[in-house]
RNA sequence: GCCUCGGUAGCUCAGUUGGUAGAGCAAGGGACUGAAAAUCCCUGUGUCGGUGGUUCGACUCCACUCUGAGGCA
C-alpha cells in the first residue's frame, strides 16, 4: 500500500507559520494538525498565539483546545495517539493533512515511528526522586547508573528530569532505555508511517526578534493580562505544566507581586527569543526540512504560494 | 577658557608595583524518546577612544588629541 504524504509547517515561534498555515490550507485542500504544546490547552489562547475562528476561515482546526489546564498529564504520548487519529480523519474526508507548529517533539512524535515505552508517568516516583534529588545532588544519576549505564552515560547528571524519567522506565518496564525499541535518530524513510514532506519558517535573527517584541507587546494589548488572571482565579495552579508557558509564567509572577510588570514583560520577551532560538537548534538537525525565509517574500500569500510550489512538486 | 572625573565585550563595570585582559547581564552554539513554551550542557564575542613617546615590553606611565558628564568662571 501507497504511503500517504504527511505536510509539515515548522519553525521558531513569531515567524508567522499561523497566516502562512491558512493560506496553505486554502491551495492545498488540507486539514491543520496542530503540534503546539500550549495550544492544546482550553482557555489559553492569546498567550499561545491561538488562531481564531476568523483566524481559521473555516480550515478545519485539530489539536486545539484538547485539553483542561488543570490537567497535568498532558503529554506527547497522549498528543501522537491524538494527532495520529486526527491525520488519518483528515486523509479519510480526502484532504491532505498539514502539521503545523513549533514544537519540535510533538513534530517528531508524528515523522517518527515513535511508541513510547509502557511507563506512563509515575508521580511518586518523581517525586521521590525529585526530593532525594535536592538533599543529594546527583543521586538520581547515580541510581540510573545502576539501571541502565548506557543511557546514564548519555545524560547529564544535572539534567534531572531525563535522568528520572529514565528509572522510571526502567522501573515500570525492567528493560532499559535502549531495549524499548524506538529511535528517532534512524534517517531512513521505510520504517515511517507516512511520507513527511516538511516546509520550515525563518527570518533572519534580528528580524525574528523583532517579531517576538512586537508580538508580546500586541499580546497585551490583546488582554492578555486578563487571560492569566481569569486562569489563576479559576484556581489553575501556577505550577502546573500548562502554567509554565511563556507569558503566563512570567506574568503569573507579576500578579503574585513578585515583580513589577515592566520587569515581567522584558522577562517574556527574553525567555520567548531563548525559546526561539531553541526552537531553531531543535529543527536544524532535521535535514528534510526546505527552509524558507519569510523576508524574501512579500507576504503570507506570497510566501504559502512558495512553500505550496514545494509542496506539490515533492 | 580653566578644573575634576570618565572613555575596556552588545550593556553595566573590574583590572592588582607595566608582562597584549575578566565578571554579571545580554548573546551565540548544542542536547532533547510519556513535564518539551519544560529541562539540561558548552562558549568571551575585544584595534582596552585616537596618535605619538618612554620601555625589552603599555589597558597600565608621559604628551598631544577626540569625546561624554559634572564643577568654576
Amino acid at each position: 500500500m501507497e504511503k500517504e504524504k504527511l505536510y509539515f509547517l515548522v519553525g521558531p515561534t513569531a515567524s508567522g507559520k499561523t497566516a502562512v498555515s491558512i493560506e496553505l490550507a486554502l491551495r492545498l485542500n488540507a486539514g491543520i494538525v496542530s503540534a503546539d504544546s500550549i495550544q492544546v490547552y482550553r482557555g489559553m489562547d492569546v498567550g499561545s498565539a491561538k488562531p481564531t475562528r476568523a483566524e481559521q476561515r473555516g480550515i478545519l482546526h485539530h489539536m486545539l483546545d484538547v485539553v483542561d489546564p488543570k490537567e497535568r498529564d498532558f503529554s506527547v504520548a497522549r498528543y501522537r495517539e491524538e494527532a495520529l487519529i486526527c491525520v488519518s480523519d483528515i486523509l479519510s474526508r480526502g484532504k491532505k493533512p498539514l502539521v503545523v507548529g513549533g514544537t519540535g517533539l510533538y513534530v517528531n512524535a508524528l515523522v517518527y515511528p515513535l511508541d513510547f515505552p509502557l511507563a506512563p508517568p509515575n508521580e511518586e516516583l518523581r517525586a521521590c526522586w525529585n526530593k532525594r534529588e535536592a538533599e543529594q545532588k546527583g543521586s538520581a544519576h547515580t541510581k540510573l547508573r545502576a539501571l541502565d549505564p548506557e543511557t546514564a552515560a548519555r545524560l547529564h547528571p544535572n539534567d534531572v528530569k531525563r535522568v528520572i524519567r529514565a528509572i522510571e522506565i526502567c522501573e515500570a518496564t525492567g528493560k532499559m532505555l535502549a531495549e524499548q525499541g524506538c529511535d528517532f535518530t534512524r534517517r531512513d524513510d521505510e520504517s515511517l508511517p507516512y511520507i513527511p514532506v516538511m516546509a520550515g519558517l525563518n527570518l533572519p535573527r534580528e528580524a525574528l526578534y523583532a517579531r517576538i517584541e512586537a508580538r508580546v507587546d500586541e499580546m497585551l494589548r490583546a488582554g492578555l493580562l486578563d487571560e492569566v488572571r481569569g486562569l489563576l482565579g479559576r484556581g489553575i495552579d501556577p505550577a502546573c505544566p500548562a502554567m509554565q508557558g511563556l507569558g503566563y509564567k512570567q506574568l503569573a509572577a507579576y500578579l503574585r507581586g513578585e515583580c513589577a510588570l515592566s520587569e515581567a514583560i522584558e522577562a517574556v520577551k527574553r525567555e520567548t527569543r531563548r525559546f526561539a532560538k531553541r526552537q531553531l537548534t531543535w529543527f536544524r538537525r532535521e535535514t528534510r526540512i526546505r527552509w524558507f525565509d519569510a523576508t524574501e517574500y512579500n507576504g503570507p500569500a506570497a510566501l504559502s504560494d512558495a512553500v505550496c510550489g514545494y509542496f506539490t512538486e515533492a
